[in-house]
Parts: C-alpha cells; sequence; structure tokens
DNA sequence: CTCAGAACCTAATGTTATTAGGTAAATTGT
DNA sequence: ACAATTTACCTAATAACATTAGGTTCTGAG
C-alpha cells in the first residue's frame, strides 16, 4: 500500500482545495489549515509544495490563463473581418469565464490587486491575451472596417475596461444571471465606437476625422 | 498640559495614517501596530476608535465618496446637453481621483474587492454616483442625442466600465503619468458608441434597430 | 470635589502563518 | 540486493499578528 511518492498529485490536489475556498470565503478568511485539511495533509506538507500562502494563490489561475493564451489563436482562426473577430473573442471569453468562475474569481478579486501581481506569469499572460486586441483594431482600421483614426490603445481600454467590468460584476453577484445578458447590445455599442463616422449616404472610407458635430461647447477639466 | 481628550481629533488620526500606509504597502502588509505608531498611540488605544483593521479600512474613504456626491450635482449643474454632462463627468471624476489618489487607491484596490464592502455606505454611495448616469443617457436618448434604441444599463457599463479600468491601471502604475492623456480620443470613442446611427444625411431618428451592417456571418455564444 | 467616562496604557490571549526536526516509504547508484 | 538519498509526509515548536483584559490618568459635569 503507502499513498506516499504522488508527485505532482498532490500539489493538484492542493491547487484544487485552494481555488475552492478562495472563492468561496476570499483570500483572507480562508487558512492555511482550511487549505490541508482539505487537501488531506498537514499544513507542513503544504509547504513542501509552495512557498506560502500568497505563492500558493498565485499557482492557481496559472494553468487556466496558459490554456486561454493556447485556445485564443484556435479559436479566432478563420474568422475574417475585425468585427467578427471582435465578436468572437467577447463570447469567447465569456463562456471560458462562464466555465471556469472560480479561476476568474481568484484571477479578479484577488489577483489583479495583489502587489506582486505585476511580476507573476499568469499577469504577462493576461497582457498577452489583451495585447491580442491590438492586432484585431489595427486590421480593423487598416481594411477601412473603422475609423482611420482609430487608436488601437483606447479602443483596447474601452473594450478590456467593459469586460473587465461585466464580468467582476457577475462575478461580485455570486453569478446569478447570465453572462450573455445583453451581450448584443453591449457588442452593438461596442462596434458603433470603432466605425467610421459614415460621411453621407456611403458607408465605407470616410473623410474627415473630427466629425463629431452632435456636441456643443464642452468644458474643459 | 496633558494632550487628552481629543475626540474626533485622534480618530482622523489614525485614519489619516492608515490611508498612508494601506496605499503604500498594502493592506494586508500593513500591521495594526505600523499605523498605531505612525498615529503616536498603542494599539490598544486603536481598537477603542475602531472595532479593527477591516473597520478602519472601510472608514477609510467613507470622507471622501460622500463629497463627491454632493460635488457632483453641483459641477453637473447648469450644464446643457447630455455628450456636455458626460464630458464633465469624465473630466471631473479624473480630477478627483488625482486629488485623491490615496482615497481612489483604497477604493479601488482594498474595498471593490472587499467581501464586506456590498454592505457598506461608501458602496452606496458609488451605486448612486454611477446611477447618476442612467439619468443622462436617458435625456440624451430622449433629446435624440443619442440612439433611441439605446438601453441606458448597458451605456453606464461600457462608460463606467471604461473609465473604472483607465482609473485601476493608474493606480497600479503608480500615478506615473497622467490620467488626461488619450482622454480626449477616449471620449470621442465613447460618444460614437452612443450617438444615433445617421441614416442617410439625416441626422435624428433611424428607424430600424438591429442595422450593424458590417459584420457577417457571426457565431453566437 | 466626587464621580462617570473618555483616552490612553501595559500585558495578556488567541489565531494564523511559517519553520524545525524527524520518520518512513520510495528511488537511485553500485 | 542494499546502502545512500531523496521524497512526502508528520508532530511540535516558533513567530507574527490581531484582538482583548484590566488598569491608570485626565477631564468635565453636577
Amino acid at each position: 500500500m503507502a499513498n506516499r511518492n504522488h508527485k505532482g498529485n498532490t500539489r493538484t490536489r492542493i491547487i484544487d482545495s485552494a481555488r475552492i475556498l478562495f472563492a468561496e470565503q476570499g483570500y483572507q478568511k480562508t487558512t492555511v489549515m482550511d487549505i490541508s485539511r482539505q487537501a488531506g495533509l498537514s499544513e507542513a506538507a503544504l509547504y513542501d509544495h509552495f512557498h506560502g500562502k500568497e505563492d500558493l494563490l498565485l499557482a492557481i489561475p496559472q494553468l487556466w490563463v496558459s490554456e486561454l493564451i493556447d485556445d485564443l489563436e484556435e479559436q479566432l482562426f478563420g474568422i475574417q473581418g475585425a468585427y467578427n473577430k471582435l465578436r468572437k473573442y467577447l463570447w469567447w471569453y465569456m463562456r471560458r469565464v462562464e466555465q471556469a468562475p472560480l479561476d476568474a474569481k481568484v484571477v479578479y478579486l484577488f489577483l489583479k490587486t495583489n502587489a506582486n501581481f505585476m511580476a507573476t506569469e499568469v499577469y504577462s499572460n493576461v497582457k498577452r491575451l489583451y495585447a491580442y486586441l491590438l492586432d484585431i483594431f489595427e486590421e480593423g482600421r487598416a481594411a477601412g472596417e473603422m475609423r482611420p483614426d482609430l487608436n488601437p490603445y483606447v479602443a483596447r481600454d474601452l473594450f478590456v475596461g467593459t469586460m473587465d467590468h461585466i464580468v467582476t460584476r457577475w462575478l461580485l453577484k455570486d453569478q446569478s444571471y447570465s453572462l450573455f445578458e445583453n451581450l448584443d447590445s453591449l457588442f452593438e455599442l461596442l462596434s458603433s465606437a470603432f466605425r467610421p463616422a459614415p460621411a453621407a449616404g456611403a458607408d465605407t472610407e470616410p473623410a474627415d476625422p473630427g466629425a463629431a458635430g452632435v456636441e456643443g461647447a464642452l468644458d474643459r477639466g
């Protein structure tokens, strides 16, 4: 018999226990004893696998996020047009969050605010995920689908900020509704932000940037 | 002599010390001893003023946020047109964050993820702050400045999400650049999301909702 | 001028994270 | 096959905090 020498197995078991407990009760209110008990070992044994509680926290979503990276290219492969890619991106991400709410909770609620997060591999992967959007916006602009004066970084902020906001609220409200509610309407709004200002009747190639027109005298900060 | 009986004075001094330390080193890494020492008293004395460390955390931004509420109406008073109000809102908020980065840091990085936050007075004030936007979008739609099919809640998510994203990054990057960089360009993008789809030459009343047109065969989540 | 209570103190107490030091099973080198 | 290591685990400290007990000094009202 003897269940020793699980190798990587135990590590996974600890991570799984921690993920559930952190997502359930929060990082602070979960004790190391809670986790080790749930994983079926002593506190000290946990420290043979992780440097500490925080190290464990950082380890939880590593696999999930790296899988996201791999899946993203896969999912967008073959889709034509910036808006189509954008839409796929949004639906795909929401689905992935819906499928792994615990990982999402750890990332959004406990990791993103953590001081050491920016030094993490998770962080650099998240950045890559978001950076993908820059290419899409560039493509859209180059193809004339999007406004010629579009700043891809600003566009990304708009897109990512909105997405993160939706996800965060959903997580805080304990996934009590569907992430896809209003998503069509949201995407429609986002899309029109990027579309070129249509110059009277045509639906491609607008000439003038600054064609705002509606607002009048605006005050400055 | 005798500096006893400060009454409310000491409470303020504790809050000020905690605000600085939390913003500097984070909530977890700041000890109650750090705070009480900085405020010039013993740990036990601190507990005569606050129920505990978390209670103290929640108390920090209370004044700031309630001042925001009061100031907002003041600032928007007399401004005509939904876009003008929206712009003022954005610039005003960024300015307030810039002026009180420590409070903003506490709210954005330590409070928003806190489980008890939703039961806080700060939370209900933040909600009121955001709810104000709903009125603006309603107004814009009613006046024909904005698209007739605009969902105010979705519009608010777009606006708030983007704003929060910009602010959060700025805070995480230690305020190393100006919050107002690209703000004009950002506002332009946001505005065009809300503007009615101009039906060939006119600038009011587009008939059909689903008038997306650009994207083709889209997959569904 | 007493007395309630405010504001503060030192010194416990309790809870957690983390470490020391050890044991037995498994693995490795010979 | 069998010493020597290494791995995976343990019990029992230790240490860092948050929080509480219980007391002292000052202040101000009656």
